[in-house]
DNA sequence: AATGAATGAGAATTCATTCAT
DNA sequence: TATGAATGAATTCTCATTCAT
């Protein structure tokens, strides 16, 4: 008697889930290139094949991750989008940034090394390209929340604003456990979202 | 007849910078993992087996090439140090800084693509220390010059200087076509080498 | 309120003949090997599993479609003998042979294909020659004929003509649309159903 | 000391030689899909990446040997035309093929196997292709043989001069040690080059 | 000092087959 | 009877490294 739809969606669901969740996981300890289809599978532990019943192959569980995290970012931006006043979106946005890479410095250092990827690697090229247009489009976003603060040169604050924050980030995710996350974002804040 | 001693050295230390070039030129092109030992020989225009009669493998190239990176980084730090006023000390790490980037992103980028290697990589994290590193050093060496100029919380806002400068290395290299590098190098300086 | 036993029957020899159906279809277009066992089931609209049940594997879906394919040719064969003359018969198999390759090239093309395997191909040597026993068979019944019609050298002649008739055959499956089947059928008439 | 170019020449023509031969005779006892870069490797006694030093991957193997192959059947033909009478080229041209057929049956088998691909096999269709190219260049040079023979209606006569002589390879080529090589070849002869 | 032929370990991927449901 | 999730063995191909010359 074979299984319902349903239950066949739910294994399979779930089956994606995991093996999603071990590349996430094994990406992120080895890097894209040194991880191998076979630490995944061991990771998830199912076999070898079966990631490839779900998954076209190793790069497309990374463009799975990838979109997850351009979908992050984007939803972090609506969510700031909410609020009633650029000061509250801006600092909504340096809060979730930083607590982010505070809580998981080596995602961020995955996506960071990701987007650093030389841009002769074929494979990644479209991965790289696919952030820093994803950040692209957050630098617009912050953009008109600088003009709604008044700043006659929004596009300049918002670039600058953008290297210290990413700054800012990539020391977090470099030195986890030395850096004073929350006196770097008062400075931030303060300089960024003045009043 | 032999060669004198000193003619072989000549050869050595020629044939080994060539190698160096070589595989610097390939590293930073194509990424570590996708350069292969032939790519350097065949750049470098000489045989395989020559590069292993130099390095001990592709790792002691890459480790030759960091050293050279982290030397820089200090002989920059150490020509700010003889200048006359701190200020003018920090003017000079900015601008070296932001010069070097802006002449050639790709070598930045692969440094930070390099230091953002997951940690578990056996043969890449090594070296994605050493830079860590260096950059502490250049840390505590910017720490002195913030209170030279009289900064009471000069740990701090060395940290965030560095945030700063950084943030803006990672933007120019990201979109070296778009980024406006002396508007925001003017604005680096007068946050931070103010008065 | 379980199925009768002959209803039962019934199901399990329409899956079957489906499948079978399927499985030709794909043989056919793919070939043998480049057949995948997902293939079939795609097409006959079944699940893989079920193949399994009602074949070994896919060897045996190949034996079965050898089976039928020597079944026809020993069809013809019969029916050529009930005719009244060697003439007839003779002229029957001919008809019979290049209708049948003119009709579908790519199945004589498929048992050409499968009668040329390499003897090792340790699965398919065994459907190799039961087709060449088959012709094996063909040409003895040929024989019969040629001797009815008066040939002294019959064992000769019936190679001669199985010669042709094959190498037409081929040209056929070969060059389908250039092919002038029917000025090829008078000419083998004229020279083997002659007199 | 490094070896010299002709000695680096030596060494690699003989490699390549000895691989190509281990494939030739790897497809030809297993055909294509069956022999493995590692049969072909332990056949010609040396390691699976050394194969690759030399040729792009198993289908250049085949490319090499089906370009042998044309090469080969163009040279009968050529031979052929230099021959006085047409006659003489028609004989000549039975003779080459049945010869060869009867001296190398597998190599025959093995080329049929491999015109007779399914259509479908991406990787294979080229050579079938090439070699069906062949045999149509040989039809036409036949037609002007048997247009020199004084035949009116060449075109026809030379198709059924290559079905029977096909026919006839095909034949050997499936039962070796049972066809009557001579007498079959005397019968085309007769049949055909008139006089 | 210099060469490049040769190796072999390891990686991604495919697919016939099994088996729990 | 029927399903399709899961397996794992086999295969192609890459590349850092070795070593005879």
């Amino acid at each position: 008697m074979p299984r319902t739809q349903e239950e066949n969606d739910r294994i399979r669901q779930a089956a994606k889930d995991n093996i999603r969740s071990a590349a996430i996981a094994i990406f992120i300890e080895k890097g894209y290139h040194d991880a191998s289809i076979d630490d995944i599978a061991k990771r998830a532990g199912v076999s070898k094949g079966l990631i490839y019943n779900y998954y076209k192959g190793k790069e497309e569980l990374l463009a799975e991750m990838v979109r997850t995290r351009i979908e992050d970012i984007n939803h972090v931006m609506q969510t700031a989008a909410t609020l009633d006043t650029p000061s509250e979106q801006l600092v909504h946005i340096i809060e979730g940034a930083l607590h982010n890479v505070q809580q998981h410095p080596n995602v961020y250092r995955f996506y960071l090394h990701l987007q650093t990827q030389p841009e002769e690697d074929k494979v990644l090229a479209r991965y790289s390209q696919m952030l820093n247009e994803a950040m692209a489009d957050q630098f617009e976003v912050q953009c008109d929340m600088f003009a709604k603060l008044g700043d006659k040169d929004e596009r300049m604050t918002s670039l600058y604003f953008s290297s210290t924050l990413h700054g800012a980030m990539q020391m977090i995710s470099t030195y986890p456990d030395r850096f004073p996350v929350d006196d770097i974002k008062k400075k931030i804040i303060q300089q960024f979202c003045g009043g």
